[in-house]
DNA sequence: TAAAACGGACGGAACGTTCATTCCGGTGGA
DNA sequence: TCCACCGGAATGAACGTTCCGTCCGTTTTA
């Protein structure tokens, strides 16, 4: 193991996440960060470069956990519109009860952080990384059973939504409870099924 | 006319707008603002009384002329779904050459400053201000051409993909041509048509 | 085996920078 | 001349980052 423990760097990446997600990046200062890490403000310094590299080492953390737990649900033995509405709803189950994790996404995505990784993640043709499971899903099938769409409409007919309803969710203005999810799901799937 | 010029105060509203879409409210100091706005540090402060009020102010322009744009291209005698995909097309087109003003709405929608007139306006049932057309659209047609959704459902498929697709679009990831524009609303359509 | 020296991790005080905000001398029109 | 507006230097607070003394586990030495 290496001198410098990778329990700590957890700890400071935890904690890290709880702050920006409940305060955003620039009310987050590196005192409170540290604070609440229960470790110095030199000691994130020794983990992370600066503080840049501590919010894209959050994110790495956070985006990794989701895919992860996206690949997990899927079962390529379903129909399409199953398979479709499985993915839907496990997105919007896993971030509803992960607030942080939504809220930091949000943040990342909608700043100059996560402009460039954006752009990393889907022009990497050539990627070595598994694929997203809802691009499978929209290349994969071909039988007539999904309308042949440019697949960023794909893609925003799908997130879109589900983004939309989860910052409601957060803001208290809707409830997210089962019905809602699937009406969703099912919703998503009209707007795409052939 | 009163001594504070009206013209002057737009003309740091319009430079504040340019600034804070391109670099977000943190990377926005207000010498910077000043020196755009070709006016002093200290005359900002005549117009304003600090930069969240100057934040909030711009919000107001925005927000009011997007409102105004989309009242107007509103025709009730077209069919549900002609004036449905009316306004989604009209709403993409505006915001797609309005960059700025997409910029900066999504910045103040997800930042503190966002969530509290979020909570505001659409909690008012007893407004004074005229509905959203679209919400007028969704309650008034119970005939039967329109799914039967909870509200927050139908915004989700209707706001989320646009939003999602402008996203795309100002990263230069797509190119919101007429027919993504035409695609996108005939998807929305479908997903809450009965 | 015990004592001493070492090395690296740690915390937090201190530093320099950046920013929002204030304040006051200047300036142009009446 | 006077008045009100204006600009930008000055101020003070807040922050990211650095730096250094301390501490503890390990290794070396007698």
């Amino acid at each position: 193991m290496s001198s410098l423990s990778k329990n700590k760097s957890d700890t400071i990446l935890q904690a890290a996440l709880e702050q920006f997600a409940e305060n955003g990046f620039h009310s987050s200062p590196v005192s409170q960060l540290a604070t609440l890490a229960g470790v110095g403000v030199g000691s994130i310094y020794r983990y992370f470069k600066d503080k840049d590299e501590l919010i894209h080492a959050v994110f790495s953390m956070v985006d990794g956990a989701l895919q992860k737990a996206m690949v997990t649900h899927l079962d390529s033995n379903l129909s399409d519109r199953q398979q479709f509405i499985q993915l839907v709803t496990s997105l919007i189950c896993y971030l509803n009860i992960r607030h942080q994790e939504f809220k930091f996404l949000e943040q990342y995505y909608s700043s100059p952080y996560g402009s460039q990784t954006k752009h990393a993640k889907f022009l990497n043709e050539d990627s070595t990384e598994p694929a997203n499971p809802f691009v499978n899903l929209f290349s994969g099938s071909k039988k007539g059973t999904i309308k042949e769409l440019p697949l960023p409409l794909y893609l925003a007919m799908t997130f879109g939504p589900v983004i939309f309803l989860l910052r409601d969710s957060l803001s208290g203005l809707v409830t997210l409870d089962d019905a809602l999810i699937q009406q969703t799901a099912e919703a998503s799937w009209n707007a795409i099924k052939a």
